[in-house]
DNA sequence: GACTCTACGTA
DNA sequence: CGTACGTAGAGTCA
């Protein structure tokens, strides 16, 4: 078998890939084609180019990492994640085949049959044709959910594959009736595809990287942590040296053990309930071991966690790599291994683009309060979100000074009720009560154990909370009414957050996009409302262009959602065209 | 070895 | 009694 002639297939429709090691099946709703494994990469570059499908798969992960192995470069345009949308209709973060299929068809996966049990309880198999992934109960039979389908010679795998592949097709078309009627106040269609696309860019960045320069990433670490020891003795050198300034101070602790610098900061003089930093910079004048301390803290940071054993364990080629997720945790928001969406902003300066290349770094400005003034439909916030500065315009209609206006904003967002902010929200629920209601609507729904939606459509499920028995005492019900607070402050940030993420994947899928359509280069950071490109040096300028145009393409996307209460706000990007990641222009 | 706690880097 | 995430070291328990 060969691949499809380009006649073959209607051009812009579903088009299911189902990848093996044998090779790859393409599917229509009637028509399927194998490919053999030598020419997978290939066929795809050309069908994607010729006729722009929209690919269906179970997830990018499990169909194009091994693609991507053979052809780095490769980028197909379009897709539909059934793992990835999964996940958007239902919550949660498990969106293996069965838990996609159990979504797919109402059934409660809690109801799936697991290959244990299959052993256990049914020593025969029977339950049904084992060339039939779907079981007579609705479920996903387990040696399918769990990829045992792709284990054999060509010729099976080839039809299982086929099977899987026009499964697929059909779960996407369930999931897109789905989300048609799905109520929420932005497009989940477009929410699927933009988070499908996402889920394809972590893919992509696990193969790309990050380009780092080892040179300059181990003087910075020489810089802070100290030289790379030679051997095991000299390790222990090496920490004696960070340690000793502090221990000049304090002799005798355990600089590791948090009791232990307690008790020794006690027997100076300073009594306080924990050791972090915040605490500690509070008291910073009180005593030289403080001061010695926090520095001792920065140096060990980078010596454990951003040292030369993360460079020698992630950093290959001058590239940093690590594992990614599309939508991850309670929101949404993409999520990286590796430590790449925390390493020290000291270290940015290793970030390099390589010769003949340079940076494109696109950062979204106050992103969050905009997203809230849309997604909630507050006139006055709308307002103050079409202006450069939002804050600005808040300390303006609050009247108060700016700093006050911005903690007020996100003291909102993030539920904080206590302190300066406290007094500054009141403030906030007279001159925003469409989005203040927004968010305590969001609040009560996670007090009471409700899930809550995004704009995009995201299910926010709640977690279960043990109920307390009337009789139990004041300490257990003080306990149980936080864990509900807890809750409810975790929902009132999470419909901002999430839908702030899906307006990022939105931006970042059609930045994507552009540079597949143009060559011009590689997403090599994505950092919530932070873009990093690494581009060819000749188009750097075209790239940044793009990348702002495409924000006001994505934010007309929402405004178009205006009939449904959703106000149009505008959000702002500061786009640089660098040679490095710290360079400030 | 799996788990919790403390701490801290990023947004 | 301000959100989310990932990583590491020390301690605890088995």
């Amino acid at each position: 078998m060969s691949g499809p002639g380009v006649g073959d297939l209607p051009a812009s429709s579903h088009l299911a890939l189902v990848t093996t090691r044998h090779g790859a099946v393409l599917a229509t709703r009637d028509r399927s084609w194998g490919i053999p494994a030598g020419d997978v990469a290939g066929v795809l570059r050309r069908v994607d180019a010729e006729l722009a499908p929209r690919w269906v798969w179970w997830s990018a992960e499990a169909t194009v990492s091994g693609v991507l192995s053979d052809d780095p470069a490769l980028r197909l345009r379009r897709c539909w994640d059934l793992a990835a949308v999964h996940r958007l209709l239902h919550g949660g973060s498990l969106d293996d085949p069965a838990h996609v299929w159990a979504g797919v068809t109402g059934l409660d996966a809690g109801t799936r049959p697991t290959s244990g049990q299959l052993d256990l309880l049914r020593p025969d198999g029977d339950d049904g044709d084992p060339l039939e992934p779907v079981r007579p109960d609705g479920h996903l039979r387990p040696d399918w959910a769990d990829g045992g389908w792709a284990l054999g010679g060509a010729e099976d795998v080839g039809r299982r594959a086929t099977r899987w592949a026009a499964l697929a097709l059909q779960a996407s078309d369930e999931q897109g009736r789905t989300l048609r009627d799905l109520d929420a106040g932005g497009d989940p269609v477009h929410t699927a595809w933009s988070e499908s696309a996402a889920a394809l860019v972590a893919v992509e960045l696990a193969v790309t990287g990050l380009p780092v320069d080892r040179d300059a990433a181990e003087a910075v670490v020489a810089g802070v942590a100290g030289r790379r020891a030679e051997n095991p003795a000299d390790e222990a050198v090496v920490r004696d040296t960070r340690d000793a300034p502090v221990l000049a101070h304090l002799p005798g602790t355990d600089l590791r053990n948090p009791a232990s610098v307690r008790s020794a900061l006690a027997a100076v003089g300073l009594d306080l309930p924990d050791t972090r930093s915040w605490r500690l910079e509070q008291v910073a004048g009180a005593h030289p071991a403080v001061e010695a301390l926090l520095a001792w803290r920065k140096s060990e940071r980078v010596a454990t966690t951003y040292g030369y054993r993360w460079l020698d364990t992630h950093l290959r080629g001058g590239r940093l790599r690590g594992a990614w997720s599309g939508s991850d945790g309670g929101a949404g928001r993409m999520t990286a291994l590796a430590g790449l969406h925390s390493m020290p902003r000291e270290l940015r300066v290793a970030v390099r683009a390589e010769p003949g290349h340079l940076l494109v770094r696109a950062d979204l400005g106050q992103v969050e309060p905009r997203v809230l003034a849309a997604v909630s439909g507050d006139p006055a916030l709308a307002a103050a979100a079409r202006q450069d500065d939002l804050y600005a315009r808040v300390a303006t209609q609050l009247g108060v000074e700016r700093g006050v206006a911005k903690v007020a904003v996100l003291a909102a967002m993030y539920g904080q009720t206590s302190g300066a902010a406290g007094a500054a929200l009141r403030d906030m629920e007279r001159t925003y009560p469409v989005a203040l209601a927004y968010l305590r609507a969001a609040q009560d729904a996670g007090h009471r154990g409700d899930g809550v939606r995004t704009f995009g459509g995201r299910l926010v499920p709640m977690w279960d909370v043990d109920e307390v028995p009337p009789e139990a005492g004041a300490g257990a019900l003080s306990a149980y009414r936080a864990v509900l607070a807890s809750r409810g402050r975790f929902a009132r940030n999470a419909v901002v957050q999430g839908s702030a993420a899906e307006l990022f994947k939105a931006w970042t899928a059609g930045v994507r996009a552009r540079l597949a359509a143009s060559g011009a280069g590689d997403v090599v950071l994505c950092l919530h409302d932070e873009l990093l490109l690494h581009v060819r040096a000749d188009v750097a300028d075209d790239v940044a262009a793009g990348v702002v145009d495409e924000l006001e393409t994505t934010a007309a996307r929402w405004a178009r959602c205006a009939e449904r209460g959703v106000a149009p706000v505008r959000f702002v990007a500061d786009v640089r065209v660098l040679e490095r990641w710290s360079d400030v222009s």
